[in-house]
DNA sequence: AATGAATGAGGATTCATTCAT
DNA sequence: CATGAATGAATCCTCATTCAT
């Protein structure tokens, strides 16, 4: 791998990491919440069962949070934010100008990064998934950010490819559509709903990006 | 398309569409609880809200339904059975002993066929999608039915294609796991994501199963 | 044991075992509502489980009796008669104009007439003690019946013996009331506190009276 | 009196009346809940009814007793439990030891001390009668310390006596059964059954004692 | 006579939030 | 800052009773 992506990807784990400032008691009412939100939802949780949890009073968690929701919010913003840091890098299509001879090496850094944050944020991914279709505010920052922000940079990408006629010409959206299905895809099977298996990820990863590679070849007629 | 496949199609067709006999109240309360749990989540529903939407008693919906959780249950389980009707058929794999050259047709006769289900049920479907984690019954149910039975007949099928080298030699697990990622992902964009947006259905289905092909085409060296 | 004793003892039991004509299924409603409300008390028994424990539909119920209360009273009402009844028989205190020189035998038969009709009626009886407090109909029968009619019978008996110096000279109140606490304490212990022990009831029975006459029995200075 | 006696009788007075520290809020919902279980009942009495009366909200009621149940337990037990502290002091059967030609004295001291119990908890004593056969944890309670620790006690006195031949060689069960059935039955008489009488208590207990002395005295053949 | 679906008031209990300490 | 008692609206659910069939 070229020494400028690994500099990139050391990039991506700083952007990831940067943590906020707070009082020991709200680093407790946050795990708590994160615990009980992931395991019954955020409906489904009780103020006084997270407060119980933290080990604080029911009203210290208002004196923090304005609302229940103010404390989802504050959870999962900030993770929203981060998952998707690496592709807001001013730096995340430099790829494109580089002289790789394909996209290979990057889409396998950037599957292996996400891996990564996934696995030590999964119980807030999980209430990212659960939550975000029941709450305005949280649609409103994913569509804004996932939806605008990424799918722009990646799509920059594709058409670059295309272009290049390294990708088949297919509209790019189905392109992106494709690529992240299946990395998604391996995500869920991995941590949601085959988690207990025993899984070689380095392999899964190089199958799904050969599956991509080919379904995305140039057709040759 | 060949006759015996179009047989089973209507086959498909048949098997879904069964409907259980309801009271007229019985059917309101139904429709009021899935829109209800749709849009609010289960335990963001209040039984309350549902009967008041129903228009009949509160007390009408326990007659029916011991409790909530009978009622959500009452609906995601049957719709779950019919989402994967058409997989456990008993002739759902006869397309191991045709002579079909390929079995682009047989998945494309599918997709056409469950996205027609999906598009019917889509409150139901994200009833599911949401509920399925915070319910040990309806756990219990998906890993059952979807996880053993929808998995075993289609690794019977793929593994049959890699035997006949027209799939590339990768565990029968990650094949599947990459077909359905695929479709799936356009299912949740189609209807989830970006619902409003003009789909050229019949296209997306021929780029998805152009990009699965390719993708599990067994590789040339 | 006199001829004419015997004759008494013989209409007490005619009294006490008239039944009233009841269709079947209201018989099996009242069988149900006394085996519930005896076990979980009125306020605590619903008409739902007693029309599922009698195998009726729960508007049966309302159509026999008006109300639940209804119900209650038309099980209570005629066993609080029947349990009386010996004692305004007019012949009860017959006794009084026989030359008996005691009034053992009489005190002997008594308690043995109640006692069977105490363990044939005993959930009634049970529900009987727990209600009437609650339950003004109940408690204005107790205390007309039991309160004047019995108490005025048992009276005059005593105060005849007074008379003949055969029971100390203390009111008569207090020595009716010593007389059926014992009774009415062995028939508690023997049936709700105890039952499970081994009784010898005759000889229970003996000693009771026993305890009686001696307790009672004029004191020579 | 001998002073031995008077000491004891203080004894048992401070024994009776420890009360527990309480907030005034709590004060008032368990007056409440006594107010209202002992008029209507424990399952014909509402929690809203009994927030009502103590002029708390509801949900207060439930941040001190976590059930509705717990509310009553947490009334009847420690009355049950003082009801009885008398015949569970270490110093209770010291008549055994002491030279008292008889045990007349003891039994009016004691007489006496429960009957002034009743008289200021008689509301909770209603209580206890009507809901002791309707919850197992009252029965529980009720049997082993009621039916175990005091009897045994008692038991250990008559027996006492008995051997002295100052009591009618009959089971001692027996001789407790009359002797208890002729006091409660004046408590009953008292308070529950003619509260509204002029009674001269001093001298019905006299009568009771005396009635009891008698029915116990050794025959003489 | 009998049914049982329907009712809506009322049941116990939980909840997010406030506020005096 | 933190507490936890207090709130009262809202929760799910049960109930006695009615009424069309």
């Amino acid at each position: 791998m070229s020494e400028e992506m690994e500099q990139w990807i050391q990039e991506m784990l700083r952007v990831s990491d940067a943590d906020d400032r707070m009082t020991d008691k709200q680093i407790k009412i946050i795990n708590a919440a994160v615990e009980t939100f992931s395991a019954k939802g955020f409906a489904g949780s009780s103020t006084s069962e997270i407060a119980q949890k933290a080990g604080v009073a029911e009203g210290t968690i208002f004196r923090h949070y304005k609302t229940k929701k103010d404390l989802l919010i504050s959870i999962v913003a900030p993770t929203m934010a981060k998952l998707i840091a690496p592709f807001v890098l001013k730096d995340f299509n430099k790829v494109l100008h580089s002289n790789y001879p394909n996209y290979e090496d990057f889409l396998r850094a950037v599957i292996r990064n996400r891996l990564e944050f996934v696995r030590n944020n999964l119980p807030i991914i999980k209430i990212m998934l659960h939550e975000i279709p029941f709450h305005a505010e949280l649609q409103t920052q994913f569509k804004e950010h996932v939806g605008k922000k990424v799918f722009q940079r990646v799509k920059e990408i594709v058409e670059h490819f295309q272009k290049e006629e390294q990708i088949v010409s297919v509209p790019s959206t189905t392109v992106i559509r494709h690529a992240i299905s299946v990395i998604i895809g391996f995500f869920l099977a991995r941590f949601l709903l085959l988690p207990e298996l025993d899984w070689n990820e380095e392999q899964e990863i190089n199958y799904s990006i050969d599956f991509i590679m080919h379904g995305l070849a140039p057709r040759n007629k």
